[in-house]
DNA sequence: ATATGAGCCTGTATGC
DNA sequence: TGCATACAGGCTCATA
Protein backbone atom coordinates (compact mmCIF):
# COMPACT_ATOMS: atom_id res chain seq x y z
CA UNK A 1 0.00 0.00 0.00
CA UNK A 2 1.40 3.14 -0.75
CA UNK A 3 2.19 5.55 2.23
CA UNK A 4 1.36 9.25 2.11
CA UNK A 5 3.52 11.84 3.33
CA UNK A 6 2.43 13.81 5.97
CA UNK A 7 3.57 17.42 4.23
CA UNK A 8 3.23 18.19 0.82
CA UNK A 9 1.17 16.75 -1.23
CA UNK A 10 0.79 19.24 -4.07
CA UNK A 11 -2.03 18.55 -6.54
CA UNK A 12 -4.51 21.23 -7.00
CA UNK A 13 -6.62 20.20 -3.23
CA UNK A 14 -3.34 20.78 -1.39
CA UNK A 15 -2.58 23.96 -3.29
CA UNK A 16 -5.75 25.29 -2.41
CA UNK A 17 -5.61 24.56 1.33
CA UNK A 18 -1.85 26.10 1.41
CA UNK A 19 -3.13 29.38 -0.29
CA UNK A 20 -6.02 29.73 2.30
CA UNK A 21 -4.18 28.58 5.33
CA UNK A 22 -1.20 31.12 4.30
CA UNK A 23 -3.85 34.01 3.42
CA UNK A 24 -5.16 33.76 6.77
CA UNK A 25 -1.91 33.19 8.55
CA UNK A 26 0.56 36.06 6.43
CA UNK A 27 -2.28 38.72 5.64
CA UNK A 28 -1.46 41.86 6.47
CA UNK A 29 1.86 40.82 7.66
CA UNK A 30 5.18 42.65 6.43
CA UNK A 31 8.09 40.63 5.13
CA UNK A 32 10.96 42.05 6.79
CA UNK A 33 14.02 39.39 5.72
CA UNK A 34 14.37 36.63 3.11
CA UNK A 35 17.08 33.68 3.27
CA UNK A 36 17.87 31.23 1.15
CA UNK A 37 20.07 28.05 1.99
CA UNK A 38 21.03 26.69 -1.56
CA UNK A 39 20.24 27.94 -4.94
CA UNK A 40 18.91 24.59 -6.23
CA UNK A 41 15.48 24.41 -7.02
CA UNK A 42 14.24 23.72 -10.31
CA UNK A 43 15.19 26.74 -11.78
CA UNK A 44 17.86 28.54 -10.08
CA UNK A 45 17.17 30.63 -7.17
CA UNK A 46 18.01 34.29 -7.54
CA UNK A 47 18.28 35.03 -4.04
CA UNK A 48 19.37 39.30 -4.29
CA UNK A 49 16.51 39.48 -6.93
CA UNK A 50 14.26 37.76 -4.37
CA UNK A 51 14.95 39.95 -1.48
CA UNK A 52 15.42 43.16 -3.20
CA UNK A 53 11.54 42.21 -4.61
CA UNK A 54 9.96 41.30 -1.86
CA UNK A 55 11.68 42.59 1.44
CA UNK A 56 9.50 45.54 3.07
CA UNK A 57 6.46 44.60 1.22
CA UNK A 58 3.17 43.63 2.57
CA UNK A 59 0.83 40.46 1.82
CA UNK A 60 -1.68 41.68 0.24
CA UNK A 61 -3.33 38.20 -0.35
CA UNK A 62 -1.97 34.65 -1.33
CA UNK A 63 -3.82 32.71 -4.08
CA UNK A 64 -3.46 29.81 -6.55
CA UNK A 65 -3.30 29.04 -9.97
CA UNK A 66 -3.54 25.53 -10.91
CA UNK A 67 -1.20 23.91 -8.50
CA UNK A 68 0.99 27.25 -7.68
CA UNK A 69 0.22 29.44 -5.28
CA UNK A 70 0.90 32.92 -5.56
CA UNK A 71 1.67 35.76 -2.75
CA UNK A 72 0.64 38.94 -3.40
CA UNK A 73 2.38 41.84 -1.89
CA UNK A 74 1.56 45.65 -1.35
CA UNK A 75 4.59 46.89 -3.47
CA UNK A 76 3.93 45.70 -6.82
CA UNK A 77 5.23 42.21 -6.50
CA UNK A 78 4.10 38.68 -6.30
CA UNK A 79 5.93 36.03 -4.75
CA UNK A 80 5.20 32.28 -7.09
CA UNK A 81 5.43 29.37 -5.44
CA UNK A 82 5.52 26.15 -7.38
CA UNK A 83 5.20 23.02 -5.28
CA UNK A 84 7.05 20.19 -7.47
CA UNK A 85 6.22 17.19 -5.88
CA UNK A 86 7.19 17.51 -2.83
CA UNK A 87 7.20 21.35 -1.85
CA UNK A 88 5.28 22.74 1.14
CA UNK A 89 4.80 25.52 3.13
CA UNK A 90 4.69 26.41 7.18
CA UNK A 91 4.37 29.34 9.44
CA UNK A 92 6.03 29.36 12.69
CA UNK A 93 7.59 31.32 15.08
CA UNK A 94 10.57 33.24 13.55
CA UNK A 95 13.03 31.71 16.20
CA UNK A 96 12.41 27.78 15.52
CA UNK A 97 14.61 25.72 14.74
CA UNK A 98 15.23 24.98 10.48
CA UNK A 99 14.46 21.75 9.25
CA UNK A 100 16.92 20.38 6.75
CA UNK A 101 14.90 20.89 3.73
CA UNK A 102 13.76 24.28 4.50
CA UNK A 103 15.31 26.54 1.87
CA UNK A 104 13.66 29.58 1.57
CA UNK A 105 12.32 31.57 4.73
CA UNK A 106 10.43 34.31 4.56
CA UNK A 107 10.75 36.39 8.23
CA UNK A 108 7.30 38.44 8.84
CA UNK A 109 6.42 41.45 10.82
CA UNK A 110 5.15 39.43 14.57
CA UNK A 111 8.04 37.27 15.07
CA UNK A 112 6.16 35.22 11.94
CA UNK A 113 8.19 32.80 9.57
CA UNK A 114 7.21 31.73 6.43
CA UNK A 115 9.26 28.65 4.91
CA UNK A 116 9.47 26.83 1.85
CA UNK A 117 10.45 22.98 2.39
CA UNK A 118 11.48 20.75 -0.02
CA UNK A 119 13.63 17.68 -0.29
CA UNK A 120 13.57 16.68 -3.32
CA UNK A 121 14.22 20.60 -5.10
CA UNK A 122 11.67 20.00 -7.84
CA UNK A 123 9.72 23.40 -6.93
CA UNK A 124 10.25 26.96 -6.92
CA UNK A 125 10.49 30.43 -5.53
CA UNK A 126 10.61 33.57 -7.84
CA UNK A 127 8.92 36.61 -7.38
CA UNK A 128 7.31 38.91 -10.57
CA UNK A 129 5.58 41.71 -11.21
CA UNK A 130 2.37 40.54 -12.18
CA UNK A 131 1.47 43.73 -14.23
CA UNK A 132 4.27 43.79 -16.27
CA UNK A 133 5.80 39.88 -16.20
CA UNK A 134 3.78 37.52 -15.46
CA UNK A 135 5.92 34.09 -15.66
CA UNK A 136 5.95 31.64 -18.71
CA UNK A 137 4.33 28.90 -16.42
CA UNK A 138 1.65 31.00 -15.45
CA UNK A 139 0.64 32.24 -18.74
CA UNK A 140 0.39 29.02 -20.04
CA UNK A 141 -1.76 27.40 -17.66
CA UNK A 142 -5.46 26.55 -19.02
CA UNK A 143 -8.73 26.84 -17.05
CA UNK A 144 -8.68 26.33 -13.71
CA UNK A 145 -11.23 22.76 -13.75
CA UNK A 146 -13.41 24.40 -10.75
CA UNK A 147 -14.34 27.58 -12.90
CA UNK A 148 -16.59 27.73 -15.15
CA UNK A 149 -14.14 27.76 -18.49
CA UNK A 150 -13.60 24.67 -17.80
CA UNK A 151 -16.50 23.17 -19.63
CA UNK A 152 -17.78 19.87 -21.66
CA UNK A 153 -17.88 22.82 -24.42
CA UNK A 154 -14.16 23.61 -23.99
CA UNK A 155 -12.58 19.96 -23.04
CA UNK A 156 -14.75 18.45 -26.27
CA UNK A 157 -13.10 20.94 -28.86
CA UNK A 158 -9.53 20.80 -27.36
CA UNK A 159 -9.14 17.21 -27.29
CA UNK A 160 -10.33 16.92 -31.52
CA UNK A 161 -7.98 15.82 -33.43
CA UNK A 162 -5.78 14.17 -30.36
CA UNK A 163 -4.79 10.81 -30.50
CA UNK A 164 -3.54 11.22 -27.08
CA UNK A 165 -4.75 9.21 -24.22
CA UNK A 166 -7.13 11.34 -22.03
CA UNK A 167 -5.31 10.52 -18.89
CA UNK A 168 -2.66 12.66 -20.51
CA UNK A 169 -4.19 15.46 -21.72
CA UNK A 170 -5.75 15.75 -18.05
CA UNK A 171 -2.28 16.52 -16.69
CA UNK A 172 -1.39 18.56 -19.29
CA UNK A 173 -1.32 22.35 -17.21
CA UNK A 174 -1.92 24.03 -20.49
CA UNK A 175 -5.34 22.38 -20.72
CA UNK A 176 -6.64 22.51 -17.94
CA UNK A 177 -4.70 23.67 -14.72
CA UNK A 178 -4.55 21.42 -11.14
CA UNK A 179 -5.07 18.12 -12.08
CA UNK A 180 -2.07 15.82 -11.11
CA UNK A 181 -1.71 12.35 -11.34
CA UNK A 182 -3.74 10.93 -8.64
CA UNK A 183 -6.90 12.84 -9.52
CA UNK A 184 -6.36 12.13 -12.96
CA UNK A 185 -6.70 8.17 -12.08
CA UNK A 186 -9.38 8.70 -9.59
CA UNK A 187 -11.29 10.96 -11.58
CA UNK A 188 -11.34 9.00 -14.78
CA UNK A 189 -13.10 6.04 -12.92
CA UNK A 190 -15.98 8.48 -11.31
CA UNK A 191 -16.67 9.29 -15.21
CA UNK A 192 -16.28 5.66 -16.02
CA UNK A 193 -13.40 6.64 -18.80
CA UNK A 194 -10.60 4.39 -19.54
CA UNK A 195 -7.02 6.46 -18.86
CA UNK A 196 -5.92 5.39 -22.22
CA UNK A 197 -9.14 6.13 -24.78
CA UNK A 198 -7.84 8.37 -27.29
CA UNK A 199 -8.91 11.91 -26.12
CA UNK A 200 -10.20 12.88 -29.48
CA UNK A 201 -12.52 9.70 -29.76
CA UNK A 202 -14.20 10.92 -26.20
CA UNK A 203 -18.16 11.86 -26.80
CA UNK A 204 -19.61 15.06 -25.92
CA UNK A 205 -21.62 13.23 -23.04
CA UNK A 206 -17.77 11.50 -22.08
CA UNK A 207 -16.52 14.85 -21.54
CA UNK A 208 -19.45 16.30 -19.33
CA UNK A 209 -18.79 13.55 -17.27
CA UNK A 210 -15.18 14.30 -17.18
CA UNK A 211 -16.07 18.00 -16.12
CA UNK A 212 -18.53 17.12 -13.63
CA UNK A 213 -16.34 14.52 -11.75
CA UNK A 214 -13.22 16.74 -11.99
CA UNK A 215 -14.88 19.14 -10.12
CA UNK A 216 -16.36 17.01 -7.50
CA UNK A 217 -13.51 14.86 -6.76
CA UNK A 218 -11.57 17.96 -6.44
CA UNK A 219 -13.87 19.86 -4.47
CA UNK A 220 -14.52 16.71 -2.05
CA UNK A 221 -10.42 16.90 -1.50
CA UNK A 222 -10.48 20.48 -0.32
CA UNK A 223 -13.24 19.76 1.70
CA UNK A 224 -11.14 16.57 3.42
CA UNK A 225 -8.12 19.08 2.74
CA UNK A 226 -8.62 21.61 6.22
CA UNK A 227 -5.93 22.48 7.49
CA UNK A 228 -2.48 21.54 5.78
CA UNK A 229 -0.48 24.57 6.47
CA UNK A 230 0.78 24.37 10.18
CA UNK A 231 -0.41 27.84 11.25
CA UNK A 232 1.02 29.47 14.93
CA UNK A 233 -0.35 25.93 16.93
CA UNK A 234 0.30 23.11 15.18
CA UNK A 235 3.49 23.75 13.45
CA UNK A 236 4.94 20.38 13.01
CA UNK A 237 2.20 19.45 10.70
CA UNK A 238 0.31 17.13 12.83
CA UNK A 239 -2.78 18.52 12.27
CA UNK A 240 -2.57 18.66 8.66
CA UNK A 241 -2.90 15.16 7.54
CA UNK A 242 -5.46 14.60 4.62
CA UNK A 243 -7.85 11.77 5.14
CA UNK A 244 -8.66 10.76 1.59
CA UNK A 245 -10.57 8.02 0.14
CA UNK A 246 -8.84 7.03 -3.05
CA UNK A 247 -10.92 4.62 -4.95
CA UNK A 248 -8.55 3.22 -7.58
CA UNK A 249 -4.78 5.65 -7.06
CA UNK A 250 -2.28 2.84 -5.11
CA UNK A 251 -4.99 -0.09 -5.54
CA UNK A 252 -3.23 -2.25 -7.75
CA UNK A 253 -5.06 -5.91 -7.57
CA UNK A 254 -7.61 -4.78 -4.38
CA UNK A 255 -11.13 -5.09 -6.02
CA UNK A 256 -13.15 -2.10 -7.11
CA UNK A 257 -15.42 -1.02 -5.07
CA UNK A 258 -18.00 -0.84 -7.28
CA UNK A 259 -17.75 -4.39 -9.30
CA UNK A 260 -14.98 -6.39 -7.39
CA UNK A 261 -12.82 -6.58 -10.41
CA UNK A 262 -9.29 -6.51 -9.58
CA UNK A 263 -7.85 -2.60 -10.35
CA UNK A 264 -5.52 -2.58 -12.71
CA UNK A 265 -1.86 -0.62 -12.94
CA UNK A 266 -0.75 0.35 -16.03
CA UNK A 267 2.24 2.98 -17.09
CA UNK A 268 0.72 5.73 -19.38
CA UNK A 269 3.37 8.91 -20.03
CA UNK A 270 5.39 7.43 -17.85
CA UNK A 271 3.41 8.11 -15.19
CA UNK A 272 1.54 5.32 -12.62
CA UNK A 273 -2.38 5.22 -13.91
CA UNK A 274 -4.63 2.86 -12.02
CA UNK A 275 -8.53 1.83 -13.18
CA UNK A 276 -11.02 -0.73 -13.17
CA UNK A 277 -11.16 -2.78 -16.43
CA UNK A 278 -14.97 -3.58 -15.93
CA UNK A 279 -16.45 -0.34 -14.72
CA UNK A 280 -14.31 1.82 -17.07
CA UNK A 281 -15.07 2.24 -20.30
C1' DA B 1 2.69 19.93 -34.32
C1' DT B 2 2.86 15.97 -31.45
C1' DA B 3 4.72 12.22 -28.69
C1' DT B 4 8.25 9.83 -25.96
C1' DG B 5 11.95 9.40 -22.61
C1' DA B 6 15.41 11.35 -19.71
C1' DG B 7 16.50 14.14 -16.08
C1' DC B 8 16.25 17.16 -12.02
C1' DC B 9 16.70 15.43 -6.44
C1' DT B 10 15.97 12.93 -1.81
C1' DG B 11 13.40 9.79 0.96
C1' DT B 12 11.18 5.54 1.79
C1' DA B 13 9.99 0.81 1.19
C1' DT B 14 11.31 -3.57 -0.68
C1' DG B 15 14.10 -7.61 -1.28
C1' DC B 16 18.49 -10.11 -0.89
C1' DT C 1 22.56 -4.93 9.70
C1' DG C 2 23.95 -3.33 5.11
C1' DC C 3 23.31 -2.64 0.39
C1' DA C 4 21.05 -2.34 -4.06
C1' DT C 5 16.88 -1.37 -6.36
C1' DA C 6 12.50 0.65 -7.49
C1' DC C 7 9.48 4.14 -6.99
C1' DA C 8 7.25 8.69 -5.77
C1' DG C 9 1.87 13.29 -6.43
C1' DG C 10 5.69 17.85 -11.23
C1' DC C 11 7.62 19.91 -14.91
C1' DT C 12 10.89 20.89 -18.79
C1' DC C 13 13.89 19.72 -22.27
C1' DA C 14 15.91 17.18 -26.22
C1' DT C 15 14.94 14.04 -29.63
C1' DA C 16 12.13 11.38 -32.93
Amino acid sequence: MLKLPELGMPELPEAETIARGLHRCLKGKTITGVKTRTPKLREKLNPRKLRADTAGGSVEGVSRRGKAIVARLDNGQAILIQLGMTGACRVCGNAEPLKKHEHVIFDLSGKTSWRFEDPRRFGMVKSFSPLTSEPKFLRELGPDPLEKDFSAEYLFKITRRRSRAIKEVLLDQKIVAGIGNIYDSELLFRAGIRPRRAAGRLSKDDCNRIVRESRRVLEEAIKAGGTTIGDYRSVDGSEGRFVRRLRVYGRAGEPCIKCKTSIKKIVTGGRATFYCPKCQK
